[in-house]
DNA sequence: CTGTTAGCGCCTTCAC
DNA sequence: GTGAAGGCGCTAACAG
């Protein structure tokens, strides 16, 4: 486990070639006379050869690592794309490094430099802040995948699911159970994801002819807390509703708990409905309804897209959707 | 932000001096003529200088990062840990890189392995399956420093709180609230954290003069899913207990769903106590009463450690706690 | 096909 | 103090 110390000048004394030979056999780029291959292989084998990749790298060769900026603060469902990204990359040659932008502009800046001064081959951005200007700068220099976000460049991969159509078909859910009177606890407003699900919300209404209002829409900010508070924001203005939708899983657990202080029982008085079906939500009481981004396929997809591109392959942007998970939150009302 | 391609050579051109005279400046490890200094500071500043970590690296220099082994899986606690030492590591101008051991053996290995291979300065392992004889392998080689997990040996520093002592604090709670039979679910039994948490629990009965019964300590991993499992086999084998203490909150999740599901109420009919404070379990219905881990605490401690060593500083471990957070999911019951 | 020759960008003796 | 060399381990033209 130790440092290896063997260096392809080693190997090369102990086959009888030259460096280069043996270098060419590593990297399997220039045909060689396969009595010599063998040898070297065997050598390398012998005396335990390692690759040191922090000369490979800058010598100008591949330093078989795909950088991956990941936005981890409180997000089990960027926790899954990882998880995903580190899965799609298992069993080639390269390894992922992960750094945490933790949603801030300076920081992400700043953590992809390192991933850059490291020399990685690749980037994979997970969510992120970075404008699409700014990535499509960095994308001239590496092989750049976007996951979790939707990009308006067709230069640039990204993995994404399309939030409007899931809200939509999570408030649909809720109306096709008979529930008319649905609130929305909305996400970070500078969030596109925010945006997206509350334009399926008011979509999903529009479409079932029933009108917006605005008592039934709070603010909320992604965070549990702000699920509870958004609780007490409704009963404060004395709205009525049957049910709720919430921008994400974590505003549902504090909406849960807000409506448990208050007596309101789930989901005989109230329905909650989610979005991310992250870990956890199937273990709320009740468990919860919610939507389910296929996180972990996004992440093994973008790992194989980025592989792809480092050499040089084709690759298809693979067609993702959301899928409704349908728990115990939910109370049919049959009229 | 693109790639700098501005090296030693042209500030030392650009400054009149040698490239040996730049590169002590940036090393700071040799007197150098004041004016010759600023002439280079200047130069560094007018073009843009950004020294190239891999050839520093490749040189024998140190490369400025430090690598840090995680066990991600479904844990929200080793998330804090990590936020900790990123927040731990920031204003100095070493910076993170993350992988992940996944709680494999094999894959910690070669996760650790890329980490070397990358050349990184210092290693934090949080958690992992590596015993005491290959990290003390790995300490040799680089500075190491241990993140929630007790280490027997002194050389390699460790931060851990006393998880005995912890469980048994939280289950010393819940006799003091009138609690006489009170269950266990325990974690992974490889896991020395479950072990020394069941230790704890023991105690914490036998100093009260409660008995241990068998019947009440059920087998979990962990997982929520054992949660669940763990309560169908308490009542499957018709046990009666009026608390419960899990090894984890995760697993409180799952006993608390599969308390829901038979009609068992919380806090009525059966308390709750869990282990770690994780990110949602303050929104548990009823919230948990748990035992918080300073995690994050944990994580930057453990950074400061690790750039104290680089620098050849002395350190201290640092005397953390656990701290029992009381919550709604205990009943206190007055005889 | 293969050995030789140059570097990649930086650090480190070693003389001056 | 400081510049000139040499080298870290590897890759990439270059000639054979």
């Amino acid at each position: 486990m130790a440092r290896n110390k063997v260096t392809i000048k080693d190997i090369a004394d102990s086959a009888n070639v030259s460096k280069s030979t043996v270098s060419r056999v590593l990297n399997d780029n220039t045909p060689v006379n396969e009595q010599k291959r063998k040898a070297v292989l065997a050598a390398m084998e012998r005396l335990q050869y390692k690759p040191n990749l922090v000369a490979r790298s800058l010598a100008g060769g591949s330093s078989l690592t795909l950088g991956v900026v990941t936005q981890n603060i409180g997000s089990p469902f960027y926790d899954s794309v990882t998880q995903g990204v580190i899965h799609g990359m298992s069993g080639s040659d390269y390894s992922p490094i992960f750094v945490d932008g933790q949603w801030d502009r300076e920081t992400e800046i700043s953590v992809v430099q390192t991933l850059i001064d490291r020399n990685i081959d690749a980037l994979i951005m997970v969510g992120g802040t970075l404008d699409v200007h700014e990535i499509e700068e960095l994308r001239q220099d590496k092989p750049t995948v976007v996951i979790a976000r939707h990009i308006d460049n067709v230069a640039i991969p990204s993995i994404a699911i399309d939030n409007v159509q899931a809200a939509k078909k999570a408030v649909e859910y809720l109306i096709k159970s008979g529930h008319r009177r649905i609130a929305h606890v909305k996400g970070i407003p500078e969030h596109q994801d925010a945006v997206d699900r509350f334009k399926g919300y008011c979509e999903a209404l529009s479409d079932a002819g029933i009108e917006l209002e605005e008592e039934l829409i709070v603010n909320g900010d992604f965070s549990s807390q702000s699920g509870v508070l958004a609780i007490e924001s409704l009963l404060m203005r004395g709205a009525t509703f049957t049910a709720i939708f919430a921008s994400n899983d974590e505003m549902a657990l504090g909406i849960r708990l807000g409506l448990y202080r208050r007596g309101i029982r789930v989901p005989e008085d109230v329905s909650i409905v989610g979005f991310d079906d992250q870990p956890g939500s199937a273990y709320m009481t009740p468990p919860l309804t919610t939507v389910a981004q296929p996180a972990s396929d996004m992440g093994e997809a973008a790992a194989e897209i980025a592989l792809n591109m480092l050499s040089k392959k084709e690759y298809e942007l693979p067609k993702l959707d959301a899928e409704l998970i349908v728990r115990e939150s939910v109370k049919q009302i049959r009229p």
